[in-house]
DNA sequence: TATGAATGAGCCTTCATTCAT
DNA sequence: TATGAATGAAGGCTCATTCAT
């Protein structure tokens, strides 16, 4: 309990303190339209105090993408372990992950907008493996049930990963389009009995014993 | 064949070696870090003619997205009167959308751009119509199909926007992970296979007599 | 009556034409707004086209400014031939140019630019003096003018290039002012009532045996 | 004697020293000529930190005018509370806006530069206005010192505003002019002398009992 | 002679980043 | 450690002028 302790403490702090600010304006404005400035101004701090925390607007845009993703593992994490079916798991991931983009809508954002600009933001190599080990993390999860669920004999002898991917695509495209399409639309369409239902339509898939693909 | 004629098609031509130039740009880029000195360059002409052809970078970018959804339209259009169950059409539709996506990977990266930067971009009213009409067609096929089948007593009386929705959705959502989650992994996931037996458990599920949601 | 005369009678015209043109949007927008593509389109005619006649925007600037002239010069010219007093033919030309300003609005913001802009403009030489000629015969017609007065012992002998100057200065000044007044108050002052009461006042100051300054 | 204290003041040097050099460059060049790049080197500063005192060119000239105008309303301010006849005080009235013109010439030629071309600037409305209350202030200097004259019985009952406009536009008239045509012709003419006379003039038309017009 | 497409230098403005205090 | 003024490179767009047809 001596200086350096509580020293580093409020270090903590403030870097939450921009984080949060950087949320909430990469959320309001996207990456290249959102500004430093912006973002002192927000976290009540000036623009060379954000540099001594971050290098750049890239670690500060890249930090915040691990938040969020380390929000979201937190969640998933909680599901996991309930005592339910492995179906029922599945489907409560999904679930979660509705709920994150609901509860967290800057978080969300920030996630999105990086799944396309991957490519154009010519991220320093450090920063793509960071991102990409919360990608894994996340991944993995939903794999580890997977293949538990195959090892019980309550799934067929799927490949775990092609599976995950499915998994984690459905979930990722129905949100983010049918976003974007109530948004044009003015439409407000319910999402989550919709992810639900395509989520266990991916389970019956997969699961021994039941009505499989209609190839028969 | 006169000279007005002529005039005429150099004309058009010049406009397709611009936006062909853009594409590249754009695609490689992305909106934003694009610059018109570089469609310039990559089109071998000066800034100032772009700016003859277009009234300005964003004029730009829509015309390129028109022209990637009309060649996605009309792609799709060929699929919709083959001869083959309406089950096979969706299937056909999916298939024709991952080829068009791995044919014309810029105008797909053009594509895809949009889906989550239109509330960045902060687009001129007019522009935004334009591309809200080209996906309204997308839609409105998908929609059809699903109605005559539903007509047809094959599919079960579901909303046919809903259900189209699910359709791109679960297609956008798949072909754009899986093409992330490759190009971080370095994996190389047959993608075509994926994407249709997705469409094909969407259509099990609306189909009338089929192993339905697997509810009972 | 040949071939060449003919040609050289279109030439002329279309000069003419293009300085008509000119002449509207310069008055139009001032000469940085002008631009030569505006000018060719109000012509009818190419921008190569008017590289044929003119030697660049300056150039045709500059003509315009002679050709102002030249209608002021012989408005005014048909006033000092009058038969009447050498007072009443000075509070004349005082009227004329007040004519001209209402009659030819177009002309008149030409010349008016030019007293403010000289300095910008960074004209070629040769163009200046084309332009220092006109103003020349102007302000001699009126100094002949004073001159006679002079002569036949009507006015003082007062420096007949002074008072030119004077009378010239306050024509002018209240014709530009009471316009940019009028404008910017929405009032509507009248101006020639204005011009005419100041010129009789300078007729009066230096003609011998009236009621000169009050400095007696 | 803070700190803040002494930012404000260095702030305020900054603004000046850019507003001196903007005058200079807008002197030399007029608005349209002039580029913001002259105005950061004439400053020894950057572009960016010239945005960083002003919004924009705009915002950079008409604070320049409106500093102008504060210069030349504090001159003539000193005179009209001098103990001299109210003939006098006119006539000092001319001869400060004369020395203003002599010896702020950077200044007056950006004044005279927005007599022209307010037209053609577009400037916005509040700029505008900026610029309408100092010429307003102006003129109700010299329309105030009328009325006295008339209710004091040295004036006839004239209409004071035109009279203050006849008052100006003379001023400006000759001024503009004579160093116009000064310039052109290389001549040195006595402008103070040639203005004095003028406004006397115009006094002595206006005084009861004095040799009025010469229409009897 | 007439055309008008093409050029490319030039300008205003923004903003990530630095550094003296 | 914190500040925020200063930097200056970069980008979208305009337009006078040229030149191949």
């Amino acid at each position: 309990m001596g200086i350096p302790e509580r020293k580093e403490r409020e270090r903590l702090k403030r870097k939450k303190d921009i984080l949060e600010a950087a949320k909430n304006v990469f959320s309001k404005k996207g990456y290249m339209n959102a500004t430093i400035e912006e973002i002192a101004q927000e976290s009540e701090l000036s623009t060379g105090t954000i540099y001594l925390y971050f290098s750049g607007k890239e670690e500060l845009y890249v930090s915040l993408i691990v938040e969020s993703y380390d929000i979201l593992i937190s969640e998933v994490k909680k599901v996991i372990g309930e005592d339910v079916t492995i179906g029922e798991i599945l489907v409560n991931i999904a679930k979660t992950y509705y709920k994150f983009c609901k509860n967290y809508p800057d978080h969300y954002r920030v996630l999105n907008f990086i799944v396309n600009e991957h490519l154009n933001l010519k991220l320093a190599p450090e920063l793509i493996e960071k991102i990409g080990e919360k990608t894994d993390t996340i991944f993995k999860i939903v794999s580890e049930v997977i293949k538990t669920g195959i090892q019980e004999g309550i799934f067929k002898p799927v490949d775990a990963w092609d599976i995950t991917s499915l998994f984690w695509s459905n979930l990722h495209g129905i949100i983010q389009v049918q976003t974007s399409i109530d948004y044009l639309k003015s439409r407000n369409t319910d999402v989550e009995t919709l992810v639900i239902k395509n989520i266990e339509l991916i389970v019956s898939a997969i699961k021994v014993n039941e009505c499989p693909s209609r190839n028969d």
